[in-house]
DNA sequence: AGCACGCCGACT
DNA sequence: GTCGGCGTGCTC
């Protein structure tokens, strides 16, 4: 007698915000089939939904009953258990929904989901024109006339809150059908059509005339897409059904992978390295295989941090171990995928935002299939399925493009020192300008710090001259912010045939709009914010929410007069200086507003490199890692811009990007020359950044820091309290303040917890939201993590919805 | 998230 | 009375 199959329990992350994992029953009959990183249909309350298998589940909770997975979704596990503590972690340490973490790490577009759809039957059809039914009704079912609606989607047609008791009225009188329906995931696997000739058949007759002409196709291809024949063979999909009848070719079909490269690459051999690299290099890889250690590469920029990168990657991936390569943003991930792809070739996997999901999908299943162990990615590729790692790459470690807003806000680089800790992999951090934090780690032992100090080739640094712009204060046009050094230093720049870089870290033309009547400025009517003119689009635009208005005719709100002063400086007013002080110069602009279109920022960059522009204008985009190898002179308009943000980063941040713009001159054979204009020529972000002394940086940074209880010396959290109703949010603010400082005062472990506010944002809405914070500080990540944690999961609060509600941002970058 | 339950004021 | 808002608990 056969023994009874034990059906096996399962721990399963259910794709919804609910905190904490279910045990789930799996019926044996598709036992086999559910593994960790299986996506699975289960029940879940009165409804079902997506899950995904951590592991082997345990008892539930007294009182609980175990219920049955219902299905396994998809073709495979969609991560391996080398990824689930990762998983685990960042929900606990970042205090987000596991399933929601899970959800955030896969491609998009895999989660199915299930909610009640609403459709209107004949009866309710009739009663639609009935005079004497309510208003509401009457729309309802006008709304459901056009086509079946969930109740969220009734809602936002309505534009008001759709009750559950008047949808059931409505069914029971037979006037409206509910049914539940999946809503389907949307990424799968991707087949195609293939034609060959049969196998082991001698030559046969070939066909004549058109026919002929696909036969032939098809055996010089091998075997070939039909989409690919039918471009080669115009109408060869109206003879491929009788030549298969005739067994003269075979279809068939098979999975193919969905191509984000582009055109095939020349393989490169590895250069001799530099005794610096050759050193650093050495170092990294003696560490590979002896479990987890920390380096921070800090290489000047220009120093040839990238051939570290791709050697020591080489060597990880020898065992066949995965290797993690992380790139701040896309167009550098670009570069960094040639590189890669010259050295490695088709072992290389992509992943990044800028790809479709269902490109994303494939790349996904590429690194899961195992081949590709190479995954270059942007922040949230940390997630990336490679299974037993070897190496963790973090290019550009100090970019705050790795800190992810909204959603889940988690910092990839710190997961990714994580990943490499729990994997026992070897982290290299890479940067011209280290993270405060990073640099913080070196000195308390926890990394090791690897130095490129000079440039590849024995090339100079760029010699930086700081212009006081006090000077100017009282000129007019763009004198006011180009200074006659900067102009001249472009005209010889140009009479050389040399290329200019000219730095802003704003957009836009002027970015202040004050009336001339009355002296208010032009304001955003979703936001607390001023509008920035943009001359390209003749429009007003909020930098915030995207609204935007015409600029002709525009007059101000607050007294009607329609003369407005064009005051502030953004990209546009400089591309427009430099083309009247450069008439002969071919200027152009590469900030977000010319980029927006996908492949925009390589166009720019290859017409840089094609010599078509002579003076490239641009945002902080243009300081991040590109190698412009032309450009001799960089010229920061100004760079006080982000010296002033009232934040305890202005000054780090400023320093990094004045140091990586200046990095940008004299990459090629001949020195580059740097002019950094600014009102505050005395400040040490200022002079550090013209000395490229990073280290005198730090030690004054370090100071602040560690004096007032900034991070790295101390740990932050944000409290951001938002919504659409600014009494409940400031009410929900304060009450969570109380909470806060109550469970301050009742446990003595917790006073060295600081609680600061509930102040409102310094942009109080944005959006039509209104925006309220309260910012936490301790000493240590344990004491902090174990305050919220009691603050938030173990108490009651109050229920949220889009008028009010919390969300909690871990080590924020961005405190505004 | 989304579903049900239970508590309240304000109408037939 | 009871309809329909609104706050609260719960999902293996």
């Amino acid at each position: 007698m056969p023994q009874a199959a034990v059906e096996p329990i399962v721990e399963v992350a259910v794709a919804l915000p609910v905190h904490g994992t279910f045990s789930y029953r799996v019926p044996v009959e598709i036992a086999g089939l559910v593994e960790v990183g299986s996506r699975v249909w289960v029940p879940f309350g009165r409804r079902r939904a997506t899950g995904f298998v951590l592991g082997e589940g345990g008892a539930p909770p007294a009182g609980a009953e175990l219920r049955a997975v219902l299905d396994v979704l998809g073709d495979g596990p969609l991560f391996t258990a080398a990824e689930v503590p990762l998983l685990r972690w960042a929900a606990d340490y970042y205090l987000h929904p596991i399933g929601e973490v899970v959800a955030t790490a896969l491609p998009g577009g895999l989660t199915a989901t299930e909610t009640a759809v609403f459709s209107i039957t004949d009866e309710g059809r009739r009663r639609r024109r009935d005079p004497k039914a309510p208003p509401l009704v009457r729309q309802v079912l006008e709304r459901l006339a056009e086509g079946p609606l969930r109740r969220s989607e009734i809602r936002r047609a309505l534009g008001r809150e759709m009750p559950r008791a008047l949808l059931g009225l409505l069914e029971r009188r037979g006037e409206i059908r509910r049914e539940n329906r999946r809503l389907e995931s949307r990424s799968r696997p991707r087949r195609e059509r293939f034609a060959r000739l049969p196998a082991g058949e001698a030559a046969r007759p070939r066909p004549a005339g058109k026919k002929g002409r696909v036969v032939a196709e098809i055996e010089a291809a091998g075997e070939i897409a039909l989409a690919a024949l039918a471009r080669r063979v115009p109408n060869a999909g109206a003879h491929l059904r009788a030549l298969a009848a005739a067994g003269a070719i075979e279809l068939f079909s098979r999975r193919v992978f969905r191509d984000p490269f582009g055109e095939p690459i020349a393989p490169d051999a590895p250069p001799a390295p530099t005794p610096a690299q050759a050193e650093a290099i050495a170092a990294v890889c003696a560490a590979l295989g002896r479990g987890f250690e920390v380096f921070l590469l800090n290489g000047v920029t220009g120093s040839g941090k990238t051939e570290v990168y791709l050697q020591v990657a080489g060597r990880a991936a020898e065992g066949g171990r995965g290797v993690l390569v992380l790139v701040p943003e896309i167009a550098l991930i670009t570069q960094m995928e040639r590189r890669f792809r010259a050295r490695f070739g088709e072992g290389v996997a992509v992943l990044h935002s800028g790809l479709s999901d269902g490109e994303r999908y494939d790349q996904w299943c590429r690194v899961l299939g195992r081949e590709a162990r190479i995954v270059i990615g942007a922040r949230s590729a940390v997630f990336a399925p490679l299974g037993e790692l070897g190496a963790v790459i973090v290019d550009e470690e100090h970019d705050d493009s790795y800190k992810q807003e909204g959603g889940m806000p988690y910092h990839a680089r710190d997961l990714a020192v994580l990943r490499g800790r729990q994997a026992g992999a070897v982290v290299l951090l890479g940067s011209a300008t280290p993270s405060l934090q990073s640099f913080y780690n070196v000195r308390r032992g926890k990394y090791r710090e690897l130095r490129l100090p000079r440039r590849v080739e024995a090339r100079p640094m760029p010699a930086v001259e700081v212009v006081d712009l006090r000077r100017m204060r009282d000129l007019r046009g763009p004198g006011r912010f180009i200074s006659p050094e900067l102009a001249r230093a472009m005209g010889e720049a140009l009479s050389r045939g040399e290329q200019v870089l000219l730095f802003l870290n704003r957009r836009g033309y002027a970015t202040l709009a004050v009336c001339a009547g009355c002296g208010a400025p032009l304001r955003c009517r979703h936001c607390d914010l001023a509008l920035t003119l943009h001359r390209a689009a003749e429009a007003f635009h909020c930098h915030a929410c995207g609204f935007s208005r015409p600029a002709a005719g525009a007059a101000c709100d607050a007294c009607g007069a329609d003369k407005l002063k064009r005051l502030g400086l953004g990209t546009e007013k400089v591309e427009a200086a430099a083309a009247a002080l450069f008439p002969g110069a071919r200027v152009a602009r590469m900030d977000r507003d010319t980029t927006r279109r996908k492949g925009a920022v390589l166009e720019l960059l290859k017409r840089l490199r094609a010599r078509e522009i002579d003076v490239l204008v641009g945002t902080q985009m243009v300081a991040k890692g590109h190698d412009f190898p032309e450009i001799t002179v960089v010229g920061i308009v100004c760079a006080d811009l982000t010296l002033s943000f009232p934040d305890f980063r202005a000054g780090e941040r400023t320093f990094q990007l004045l140091a990586q713009v200046a990095g940008r001159a004299g990459r090629g054979d001949r020195p580059g020359r740097v002019i950094l204009q600014t009102y505050n020529p005395g400040h040490f972000c200022i002079t550090a950044a013209r000395d490229q002394d990073f280290e005198g940086f730090y030690r004054r940074e370090i100071g602040f820091r560690e004096a007032l209880g900034y991070p790295p010396a101390a740990r932050m959290a944000q409290l951001r309290v938002a919504g659409t109703d600014p009494a409940r949010v400031r009410g929900m603010a304060e009450e969570l303040g109380r909470t806060l400082r109550a469970l301050r005062e009742e446990d003595p472990g917790f006073a060295a917890v600081q609680v600061m506010g509930p102040v409102e944002a310094a942009v109080a809405r944005v959006a039509e939201n209104y925006r309220w914070q309260i910012l936490l500080k301790a000493p240590g990540s344990g004491i902090l993590h174990r305050f919220l944690g009691r603050a938030l999961l173990d108490r009651r609060r109050p229920r949220e919805d889009r008028r009010a509600h919390v969300a909690v941002d871990v080590d924020p970058v961005f405190l505004l």
